[in-house]
DNA sequence: TTTAGGG
DNA sequence: CCCTAAA
């Protein structure tokens, strides 16, 4: 499946720009392709590829993330641009656009947009009829709005066939007024004249009755804010103004995204049953939207202000970037709400992103209340967004996919640090292979050695967790997913082969089991030179166990410790508290006890590690294993 | 670098 | 085992 996402910006004489990534991941068959195209749509409507100047021209849209809406006049479908759902449309050729394209440019021409954004459809060119310019729709439950409904009515009865007369129909409407999400369909029609924004009083009727915001304009939804929060905003995020709105009526912020209903300044209700359907249809119909939502951008803000999430599978709940706060700033009583004032230590972010990641319901106590069609929202950035990094290196997107389509987003706050994901060998492959989710040890060490590799840091990679490189070798995971993408990464699996000597940079030690022996020579070494003389019992009771650092016998003296605590006591009840692993030798129980008593001993002598004499005779004590002498 | 402690 | 902070 091919998908052809053209993006138009309409210079008010048609000139359109255009852009087309062709990703090399999405030529192979295996997974759902998706194309990003960013047309030049002529005076007469035809699409013609863009030149460089248009993509020039068009990239700062696409690249430059803090692109700044408002000064574009009379932005709405900009907004929209940035904010809605992409439309698939099903385009057997391009020059059967025409119709089609002549709705957008009547349409940008009486509004004056700025920008429309399509998703051309490709489809198998089998499927779509000649010169039947039809458009699917993926929400086709969306309302129309006056201005979408209206310019594209006039088109189909002059331009479109019947056969994608109510394709065509919900999908113009959607394009025009489409929020990001699909919604429900509210069956009150919310009167166009709401819409003066400028009024020195705010327009509270817009608030009365009942309102399906879904279905009020950029506008209507700016004035409903206004009427909410008593001042005016120049926000154009529906779904940001939608949540503010929610929340500011419900004074809550475990609102939905879409599909609240106000009724007399209160939200009554929210309906997700069309979402899902919607989800159904389009699981069915195996297309899956995606949106280009582009944030203002707040590099201040705090680490999850801003990013791009998408979901790996299709369960997942969608969160939706509601922490864009209004671009102008006057936010910020309501913002500091929103993010934490503390700055986190570099683990805790680490850990909050991993937890946005994976559950999206954090500040979502009630994950059954956002619908999963949210994941619209979430979406991509279609720019290519190729920035070639100090290195040469080109990481700045990360492609995610959604239920077997592949997009781009870029990286926003989310690159992880420390260490890679246990898992992340085991989602790659798994993603490769289609396989079980085994750990192939085999291929562990390579692809450990490939983040050093990728870092410029080499061994000290672990002390660097911040250099970007390793980071996008890190996050990257999503870019096994296809063939060539795991072919890069055994080429460079083998580059990275042949250079062992960096390898014990960041390859995580093998675990070796602590032997009896090892336990014992370092209990030995304990009673000898006192807990916490870890490099001195490294030292002279493990030069042969050059594996075995300080920080190991630490370890292991912790973990003897705990077993002391634990096992000592059950093992007294005669119970076992836990099934002995038989796969495990159980310490002995008098070196358990030779640990308690030797951790009792020093941590009661406060301090006091000099039970050089006392612990002398150890050794033998140690091998009679009799413990009597304690 | 080493130690302590959380993960 | 890893990671980090604090010595």
């Amino acid at each position: 499946m091919k998908f052809d996402l053209s993006m138009e910006m309409d210079d008010s004489h048609g000139t359109m720009v255009n852009k087309s990534e062709e990703n090399d991941f999405e030529k192979k068959g295996t997974s759902d392709p998706v194309v990003y195209q960013l047309v030049r749509v002529e005076g007469d409507g035809t699409l013609v590829p863009a030149t460089e100047d248009d993509v020039l021209q068009f990239e700062h849209f696409l690249h430059n993330e803090k692109v700044d809406l408002p000064p574009i006049e009379d932005a709405d479908h900009v907004e929209e641009f940035f904010n809605n759902d992409c439309m698939l449309l099903k385009k057997p050729d391009l020059e059967d656009g025409s119709s089609k394209l002549e709705t957008v440019e009547a349409h940008t021409q009486k509004l004056g947009a700025n920008l429309e954004e399509n998703i051309l459809q490709s489809l198998d060119d089998s499927l779509s009829p000649p010169s039947d310019f039809r458009i699917h729709s993926q929400h086709s439950d969306k309302l129309l709005t006056e201005q979408g409904a209206n310019v594209t009515r006039q088109d189909n009865a002059s331009t479109e066939t019947t056969k994608s007369t109510v394709l065509n129909d919900s999908c113009c409407a959607e394009k025009y007024k489409a929020d990001a999400c699909s919604r429900s369909v509210c069956d009150t029609s919310t009167d166009p004249s709401v819409s003066g924004v400028n009024s020195s009083m705010p327009d509270f009727s817009i608030l009365r009755g009942e309102v399906c915001l879904d279905d009020l304009t950029i506008r209507e939804l700016q004035e409903a804010f206004r009427a909410t929060f008593g001042r005016q905003t120049n926000v154009k995020d529906k779904i940001w103004l939608k949540r503010r709105i929610t929340m500011g009526l419900t004074n809550s912020y475990d609102v939905p995204s879409s599909g609240c209903v106000v009724k007399d300044y209160k939200i009554v209700g929210k309906d997700a049953k069309n979402d899902m359907s919607d989800m159904d249809e389009r699981a069915k119909t195996g297309l899956r939207a995606t949106s280009v939502v582009i944030y203002p951008g707040n590099e201040g803000d705090s680490p999850s202000s801003s990013y791009y999430q998408s979901e790996d599978q299709e369960d997942s709940s969608k969160r939706v970037p509601i922490h864009n706060d209004e671009p102008q700033g006057n936010l910020l009583g309501e913002q500091c709400t929103d993010k934490r004032t503390r700055k986190p230590t570099k683990r805790y972010i680490e850990e909050l992103s991993d937890i946005e990641t994976h559950d999206s319901t954090v500040k979502n106590s009630s994950p059954a209340k956002r619908p999963a069609h949210d994941e619209l929202l979430m979406n991509p950035r279609v720019a290519p967004f190729n920035e070639t990094g100090s290195l040469g290196t080109i990481y700045p997107t990360r492609k995610d996919t959604f239920g077997g389509f592949s997009v781009h987003v870029p990286y926003v706050s989310r690159m992880r640090r420390g260490r890679p994901r246990k898992d992340f060998i085991s989602f790659a492959v798994t993603i490769y292979d289609k396989g079980p989710s085994v750990e192939p040890k085999g291929i562990q060490p390579s692809v450990e050695m490939i983040l050093v590799k990728d870092g410029d840091k080499g061994n000290h990679l672990r002390k660097v967790p911040e250099v970007p490189l390793k980071v996008s070798s890190e996050n990257e995971h999503a870019e096994a997913v296809d063939s060539k993408g795991v072919r890069n990464l055994q080429a460079k699996v083998c580059s990275a082969v042949s250079k062992p000597k960096i390898k014990h940079g960041l390859t995580r030690k093998h675990h070796r089991a602590w032997t009896l022996s090892e336990v014992v020579k370092l209990v030995d070494g304990v009673a000898r030179y006192g807990a916490g003389k870890w490099s001195e019992i490294r030292k002279l009771s493990f030069a042969s166990y050059s594996y075995r650092t300080s920080v190991d016998l630490k370890d292991k003296w912790r973990n003897l410790i705990r077993a002391t605590q634990t096992q000592l006591p059950a093992q007294k009840d005669g119970a076992c508290p836990r099934k002995t692993n038989p796969s495990i030798i159980p310490i002995p129980p008098s070196i358990l006890l030779r640990v308690k008593e030797l951790h009792e001993l020093q941590s009661q002598g406060g301090g006091f590690t000099a039970p050089v004499k006392f612990s002398g005779q150890d050794g033998k004590v140690l091998q009679g294993k009799g413990s009597g002498f304690l």
